[in-house]
DNA sequence: CGTGCCAGGTGCCTT
DNA sequence: AAGGCACTTGGCACG
């Protein structure tokens, strides 16, 4: 770990150097333009802003304030440094797609330079898998009778999440949203249904499930005849809970009836 | 601007807490725990992170790779932070939605403040429009004779981006994408020609600008009788520059027989 | 405030 | 690479 308060230029660029050699973390705050060049262009003049450079070639430039970077690079960018009319220069070049992002200090602040160790999983309850794994597991959650045929089923136009048949032989289709379904869903389903046909004498049920919907929505759902299922995260995720334990239960009662043998 | 290497937890508290009611940037380096709660949910064990607390109340945690952060809260959250356990617990609180950030470190290595002064404007050439603005200017890009007679034009779906009058009186409407145009761009056309007539005994026009086609598009481009202009960033960008040297010439030349007063 | 739409969106997956 | 789509998308404009 190195930390410099107001480093001169030169020794800034040697520490810089390391850092990147080394693949380590660099953080400066700097006075410095930037400016971006490739599937679009941006400037923005001189201030002080939070330059960071990470080990796998990505930048992030950020101002005082917004949770978003100013301008950034993703990773796998290649670095070059250069001291250039009093100034220290750092380019950011992506391959591919080519793009080029360029800082230019002229004082700088503070800079430091880290290795992070970090072995941790990152885990996240993430929303709209968890209710299709819920609804899978317990089509109920939907109605009575309904059987899961296939789920992310490919139709022209793309992927239907569930796709299955009610008690009376009729084909469903059903569309999750984690957030109140807009009318961008009700398009999506209504798309899909243009690739469906139902069985002999049957119909097809288009479903929207969601937490709730939005409100224009409703006058299309009617005409569409596209029915709405009301579901949140928390329930599939209690749903999925419960699952879990009677599994485990299952499972248990299976092993106490007959032991299985170490593998 | 304070900097402190491995500060204990109270003096790393005490100085979060001044930089934070000064709505100063906050720059820390720790190994930590994170954990969120909201719209869903996360947890990440140990680990040494860069951790950023903005001046407006956002929050980025930063891992030793990535460009996105592994968590972090938008603008606007309250923050609090409290010793417990050995640990320094930093909460970000956004009200609506209303989610949770925490953060709990047990080692700070690295903290810093800073009083970032940035008054610079951003400009972003975003490219759609400036392929726009090279339209508008300079008509013929697109062919012979033609008349731009609005842009952005509300039509029930969303907004035409250029509208006009070719040399036959027919109708033009033009979709820029500054993209390979895919299906996405023709369905948009396709839908805005609904709400769309030409002049009494003339056709509608519909045209794709774009760099060029996506695969699979041609047969219902040809099937909609929509046409397909190929126009580049680049040569948008050329076209604008030449525009404004000659506006610039004509400007000049205007100033040279008439001299402007002092306003 | 909700809703719709754009972004240098990003990231992940499949063909 | 191209297409499809979710994302703690974030952000802005607008009714």
């Amino acid at each position: 770990m190195v930390v410099l308060v107001s480093p001169g230029l030169d020794e800034a660029r040697l520490e810089l150097g390391k850092a990147l050699e080394a693949r380590m973390m660099v953080t400066m705050v700097a006075n410095c333009t930037v400016s971006y060049s490739g599937r679009t262009g941006s400037d923005i003049g001189e201030g002080e802003r939070l330059i960071v450079l990470k080990g796998d070639g990505c930048v992030l430039v950020h101002r005082g304030r917004d949770y978003q970077p100013v301008n950034w690079q993703p990773s796998g960018c290649v670095f070059q440094t250069r001291i250039e009319g009093g100034r220290l220069l750092v380019k950011a070049v992506r391959p591919s797609p080519l793009e080029t992002l360029t800082i230019e200090m002229d004082r700088i602040e503070f800079l430091s330079t880290f290795n992070l160790k970090d072995e941790a999983e990152f885990i996240l309850h993430s929303s709209e898998e968890e209710m299709q794994k819920a609804i899978l597991a317990e089509p109920d959650l939907i109605e009575q009778g309904l059987r899961v045929i296939d789920f992310e089923k490919k139709v022209a136009p793309g992927f239907v999440d569930v796709y299955g048949v009610d008690s009376q032989g009729n084909t469903v289709v059903i569309e999750i949203k984690k957030d109140p379904a807009g009318a961008a869903a009700v398009k999506q389903l209504v798309e899909y249904l243009k690739y469906l046909s139902p069985a002999e004498g049957k119909k097809v049920r288009p479903i929207i499930v969601a937490p709730s919907l939005a409100k224009g929505v409703l006058p299309t759902m009617e005409k569409m005849k596209i029915e709405f299922k009301p579901l949140t995260l928390q329930k599939s995720l209690e749903t999925l809970q419960k699952r879990m334990k009677s599994d485990q239960k299952a499972l248990k009662g299976w092993l106490g009836d007959a032991p299985s043998e170490k593998s």
